[in-house]
RNA sequence: GCCCAGAUAGCUCAGUUGGUAGAGCAGCGGACUGAAAAUCCGCGUGUCGGUGGUUCAAAUCCACCUCUGGGCA
């Protein structure tokens, strides 16, 4: 039956690997059910990187509420669980106002944390998280993947940790390094704890998958990443740079980044540096796609 | 027109005295719980320019042809 009023679901997400059309997909739903679009993109948080993470700009933003987009300094170090933080209050003023929340991103884990909540591990004593990457940076993990200094200290500490990780696996090293050493639990232990109640999911929740074949994902990466090009994506990187932000946050790993990088600093042509970007693109969405082809449940409505 | 150098994976190129080929990059598949645009794991995907010839055996040697660079006219 078809109802001349449909009422809008209570939670629409809109999920999709780079490049696939999401942000303009939310437009159209949120204007249909008065929806407020809310970032789901780890990248698209940072205010100083607009064009390179193809974040929405003026025009979009003009079309609907737009919220958790450029909201952050890209000098602060931000995680799944800041964005869930901010998302649960986010959710609360949205609904109060009668609005219908539309989660749009790349970014699977966050999906993930927006669904099945997260692990209550305590916020973690800064000094001991930099404690762990310095001695990462001095295991020599970096060289390869044998011997790895970072993997004996675990197998030390967190034996149980340590067998269900590879010794090439650094960030997951020092995660769980961090965890046992300032909480005096396993990760493992935490991991299997009850995660609380999930931010959404009380009602009828839309999932919208965009997939588009490959190859012309593709085509869409590379046409779009000339087009950041021309709208002046290497002087926002250079901009970006001149702040000298600590090379190991997040922000650093922005693709564009790294590669406009070495270009500015003469170390590779231009020529280079757009082609290595656009690699890197291409290999971040046949991630993107892999997480969501696997780790996604069969509820989604899967678009081309 | 003549001389020289090339032609091997999508790209750049290795390939020993003949034994049906292998690197990097790209690509493909996978993992994923607090930096996730991160961090990791796995996989060569091939009419060796073409046609003949020599040989038990040719990417490899010979001939001719085609194409691409460079040089001489």
């Amino acid at each position: 039956m078809m109802s001349p009023y449909p009422m809008p679901p209570e939670t629409v997400l809109i999920a999709g690997p780079t490049a696939s059309g999401k942000s303009a997909y939310a437009i159209k739903l949120a204007r249909q059910y008065d929806g407020v679009i809310i970032n789901t993109d780890s990248m698209q948080v940072y205010r100083q990187l607009q064009i390179v993470t193809a974040r929405p700009a003026s025009e979009e933003l003009q079309q609907c509420q737009h919220v958790l987009y450029g909201h952050r300094d890209g000098a602060e170090s931000y995680s799944v669980a800041c964005w869930l933080e901010e998302v649960g209050n986010v959710l609360d003023d949205v609904r109060d106002r009668g609005k219908t929340p539309i989660f749009v991103g790349g970014t699977g884990l966050y999906f993930r944390g927006l669904m099945e909540g997260l692990s209550p591990v305590p916020v973690l004593d800064s000094g001991i998280r930099q404690k762990w990457r310095d001695f990462a940076k001095s295991s020599g993990l970096t060289e390869g993947k044998t011997g790895s200094l970072l993997y004996e200290e675990l197998k030390k500490r967190d034996p149980i940790a340590a067998n269900s990780l590879r010794p090439s696996d650094r960030q997951r090293l020092i995660r769980a390094l961090e965890v046992i050493d300032s909480t005096g639990k396993s990760i493992v232990d935490w991991q299997n704890q009850d995660k609380g109640q999930a931010l959404i999911g009380g009602g009828e929740v839309k999932k919208i998958l965009l997939m588009p074949q490959r190859s012309q994902l593709h085509s869409r990466i590379n046409e779009r990443f000339e087009k950041m090009v021309s709208m002046g994506a290497i002087e926002e990187v250079k901009q970006f740079l001149t702040l000298g932000v600590d090379p190991a946050l997040p922000v650093m790993k922005a693709i564009g980044v790294p590669q406009f990088s070495r270009f500015l600093t003469g170390e590779t042509s231009l020529d280079e540096a757009i082609e290595k970007a656009k690699a890197a693109t291409r290999q971040y969405a046949k991630r993107q796609s892999t997480w969501f082809n696997n780790q996604f449940g069969n509820d989604w409505q899967r678009l081309e």
